[in-house]
DNA sequence: GCAAGGTTTGCAACATTATAACATTTGCAG
DNA sequence: CTGCAAATGTTATAATGTTGCAAACCTTGC
């Protein structure tokens, strides 16, 4: 499996997509799951950059498109997406970004760039177990973590200083 | 400064309250900020249970108390609460908690239960030096974290039990 | 093939959460 | 008192997300 480019540098984007997309189908295909034409379309709508999108942002594509959506749509797309672990929703920004680490259980911490908007996602298990011993130390039993980093990615670190 | 109770298990909840409404008043004192009588109302609505309330719910409960609100009523008051620290609004439940550590400097650490709905806010700096150094690692320079578990609280794993 | 049953989609209406814009009032300093 | 900034009232609207039901569509067993 090729590794991923970092989303703030230049990079061949139509390689994250692609590659994205000839996962989700393996995914599906594995878990008998049906990868519909609006479902992809949705999927490869949302890889179309490494800023999250939100859901009407979505709908405006697919109506633009000649596509005949309503948010249920979006939303019924997302909710699938979603549950097959290919999207995830950010709630900080009640927008949604392509899943980087599909198929692989974990739980994502994201690095959100307030200046450009774009989102990294990691897989930091030794983060995810710091989380959940504080909270089995309270006697709380987690099931699902909400991690996000809001901040400055390297590329806009550097164009600071120029204002 | 007394310690807090717990939010699970039965305790005096009005001394949860007032020493919530003491502190802010020292903060807002202390940093010449007006903890007008809106403010204070709104943050002693949220302050009646240790489960989120959204910013409708507060709405509603000054409406009912005569009070001549509307959404901007509420919003700004929270708004204001959050600036000084006093609130917390939880972004998985678009919803708002009481701080617990009001003034001292932290990011939150708050974990949901799903089946009663109460938050314990833990401010846990060794899971915040993890995040942060995950971040630097990537180079992205963090500045705020979002941080929510949601799971089940102790109470709540024991009455999984009789169903 | 084809009927039955479950899944997916279309569609309309609605619910919830949050903000914009502008007028008015209030508190405070000079 | 006067003038200014902060806070609030008021109306409208934007943005986000859900419900309910009917039609279209697979799929599966016969
Ligand atoms: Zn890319
Ligand atoms: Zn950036
Ligand atoms: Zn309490
Ligand atoms: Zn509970």
């Amino acid at each position: 499996m090729p590794s991923r480019a970092l989303p703030y540098r230049p990079h061949n984007h139509d390689a994250c997509v692609s590659q994205a997309l000839a996962e989700a189908r393996a995914i599906c295909q594995q878990q008998n799951a049906r990868l519909t034409p609006t479902r992809e379309r949705v999927l490869e709508l949302i890889w179309q950059s490494h800023k999250p999108l939100g859901a009407y942002d979505v709908l405006a594509k697919l109506t633009s498109e000649g596509h005949n959506a309503a948010p249920p749509t979006v939303y019924r797309a997302l909710d699938f997406l979603q549950q097959y672990g290919l999207v995830h929703r950010i709630a900080s920004l009640n927008a949604f970004t392509g899943c980087t680490h599909a198929g692989e259980h974990h739980t994502g911490m994201f690095l959100i760039c307030r200046a450009c908007g774009n989102v990294l996602e990691l897989m930091e298990s030794s983060v995810t177990t710091a989380i959940e011993n504080a909270a089995r130390a309270e006697a709380f039993q987690p099931e699902a973590i909400t991690l996000e980093v809001a901040g400055l990615c390297p590329g806009c670190q550097a164009n600071q200083h120029h204002e």
